[in-house]
RNA sequence: GGCCCGGUAGCUCAGCUGGAUAGAGCAACAGCCUUCUAAGCUGUGGGUCGGGGGUUCGAAUCCCCCCCGGGUCACCA
């Protein structure tokens, strides 16, 4: 962009005056420090080293002469190694005029190439999505949209966890003490009542551990053979051999996981555009692994089992195949990848998931190289770090969770009183209130947690419920509300229209630019690049922090400088059409987040 | 113990491909609504950037050692 070009211009001049065989520098080349003057700032303190002249001289020589070769450049100035250049206001706004009808603004084109595998969510269906989930659906939706913008083809999955010992645990204890109830029945919604059941299991569970203990026996030894434990890993053989009951069961009480996490997905407004189910796909892998034993790259051992050998690369040995060919965690992602691979031929990978598997997936990327799938670069593992409660993390055993479809409850009647004590849903139709809470609810829970960075642990209080002012999602709501709600009052009060006024602005010139102004356009200048960053960073955390930092810009300006009371029509009309470009910024940026904004709040 | 990730204001977080006096928000205090939405704006106080070495004209940022917190090292997923 824009600093890629200055350091092009920078090395041509520097040659020019210092000598031809100087190596191309990568000097730094800025945005200025708020309080010096200046737009652009190029650091050419190494410069010296060929000019052998003083950092001042230096960059006043290299100054002078980009005078003559930018035309957008107004002045310059020196402090020691520092070269500040000012650009016209001119520049400014002939960018705004050229931009703010835009709609495309920011967003890359569309390539036209194989897929991005985006796999995010990949719930377990023993109980009911908590707030890591919402951590793990909030950043791999945002990254979907984000990557999206940068112009790649996406295709959003979810893989859903539907068998194994957790699921066997909910149906043990439904059998034993369920009474056949229903989600009709109790009007409990249907992952809840899963959930109840697993909770059961656990508690008698961990009751008959206490009482072997107390008896005797080793913990360790406790827990294999407690027989709860020992009736639920019975069930997981009856399902593995399709005994017709236990599937009907499981069945059941998937669907029931299924339409409950519909409508927390729906509430939380993520999507997919594929869905699989590890009973589907638990059993590829097998020939991956034998193939690879084909090949000798892997060994096995007298058991029959099959192991991989990463202790060249500072890992373990790792089982990819137990001895009786029953699958493990790894075989079956290793299946799913190769799967994907084939029918995809996908440029990337991303699988979002939290930092606790991080080791697994070094692992299984390593696994596929040495198996000759040179594509295992094209993995990436976005890991985030774990929401942590005031006084230590969440179980889901012990019922210390902050529970996804509560925690939106919460939000969405938090919203909604505030709302009302400031006095705001009093003219709106009941309906629109509605959605504006949850608007407002989800605008802040989403700002949240997207703002800070994902490889981050964070921490959230439930006691001090999540803000909506400063630094927040309504926030940034607000200002979008506020950019509106001028532009409705500007069109009715004065006629304005964007599409005339952008034509009427562009002949005229020596329009005069406040420096207030000057910075809300040089930051809707850089949306492009952050855009791009956060994609190539995998990190909505940018798009979210780059918004903050827009919002306070803009409403610093609107508090301090009139609009519809200015009474020079051009000065008038070009902080209207700053206000659409901010407005339409906002609302794309928020977008990439996941996050709507309202016309008004 | 090995490996990975964190440690920046009382709290929650930016900044980390080396650059100018380290930034926001919350909380605290003091102001601003007869004027485009006060979920806003302005100001004040608050920091040995975990500690110690090193590289450099220049280090929160890079390198080494140490301390603290988290994760992981399952024939669980």
């Amino acid at each position: 962009m824009i600093e890629q070009l200055l350091l092009d211009i920078t090395n041509r001049i520097v040659s020019r005056l210092y000598g031809e065989n100087i190596p191309v520098l990568n000097l730094p080349v800025e945005k200025t420090k708020k309080e010096i003057n200046g737009d652009y700032t190029v650091v050419i303190f190494s410069v010296t080293r060929y000019s052998h002249k003083a950092p001042e001289t230096t960059a006043a020589e290299i100054g002078n002469e980009m005078m003559k070769e930018i035309p957008g450049l107004a002045s310059f100035n020196v402090i020691k190694g520092f070269l500040n250049l000012c650009f016209s206001d001119n520049y400014w706004i002939s960018f705004m005029l050229k931009e703010a009808g835009n709609d495309q603004y920011g967003f890359a084109p569309q390539r036209q190439e194989d897929p991005v595998l985006v796999e995010y969510s990949s719930p377990n269906t023993n109980k009911p999505l908590h707030l890591g989930h919402i951590r793990n659906n909030l950043l791999g939706f945002s990254l979907a949209e984000i990557l999206k913008a940068n112009g790649y083809p996406v295709i959003r999955m979810n893989l859903v966890n539907d068998r194994g010992i957790h699921i066997c645990k909910s149906m043990l204890a439904y059998m034993k003490w369920g009474k056949g109830e229903t989600p009709e029945s109790t009007g409990i919604k249907p992952d809840h009542l899963i959930g109840k059941y697993y909770v059961l299991f656990e508690k008698h569970y961990r009751e008959e551990v206490k009482k072997l203990v107390e008896e005797g026996t080793s913990e360790e030894e406790a827990l294999r053979s407690a027989p709860l434990i020992r009736e639920a890993q019975d069930i997981l053989r009856k399902w593995e051999a399709r005994d017709p009951e236990t599937r009907a069961l499981w069945a059941l009480m998937n669907d029931w996981a299924y339409k409950g996490f519909e409508t927390t997905y729906t509430r939380l407004g993520v999507a997919f555009d594929i869905v699989q189910h590890e009973s589907d796909t638990y059993l590829l892998g097998k020939k991956v692994v034998t193939d690879g034993l084909e090949q000798g790259v892997l060994s096995q051992k007298d058991d029959g089992s099959i192991w991989i050998d990463l202790t060249q690369d500072g890992l373990d040995e790792k089982l990819l195949l137990r001895g009786d060919g029953t699958s493990v965690y790894m075989t079956q992602d290793l299946g799913t990848a190769v799967v994907r691979y084939d029918k995809f031929h996908p440029t990337k990978m991303i699988y979002v998931v939290g930092n606790e598997q991080n080791y697994h997936f070094d692992v299984l990327r390593r696994t596929l190289k040495k198996l000759g799938r040179d594509w295992s670069e094209r993995i990436y593992h976005l890991s985030y770090g774990m929401v942590e409660l005031p006084n230590g993390k969440m179980k889901s055993r012990e019922g210390t969770v902050v529970d996804a479809d509560d925690l939106m409850d919460e939000m969405f009647s938090t919203a909604e009183q505030t709302t009302r004590e400031l006095g705001k849903a009093n003219e709106l139709p009941a309906t629109d209130a509605q959605d504006l809470f949850r608007m407002i609810g989800l605008g802040a829970l989403k700002y949240f947690i997207l703002k800070v960075d994902p490889k981050k642990n964070m921490l959230f209080d439930p006691a001090e419920s999540i803000d909506f002012n400063g630094n927040t999602g309504p926030f940034i709501q607000y200002t979008h509300a506020r950019v509106r709600s001028l532009l409705k009052r500007a069109e009715t009060q004065t006629g304005f229209s964007e599409s005339t006024a952008l034509q009427e602005l562009k002949d005229q010139s020596g329009i005069p630019v406040l420096p207030l102004e000057k910075e809300i356009i040089k930051k809707l200048f850089i949306f492009p690049s952050i855009v791009k960053e956060a994609g190539e960073t995998f990190s909505p955390a940018l798009i979210a922090n780059y918004l903050f930092d827009l919002s306070k810009e803009y409403n610093q300006f609107y508090q301090e400088v009139p609009v519809l009371k200015e009474e020079n029509v051009s000065c008038r009309d070009m902080r209207l059409i700053l206000s659409v470009f901010t407005g339409k910024v906002i609302k794309k940026g928020m977008r990439l987040l996941g996050i709507d904004v309202p016309e008004r709040m």
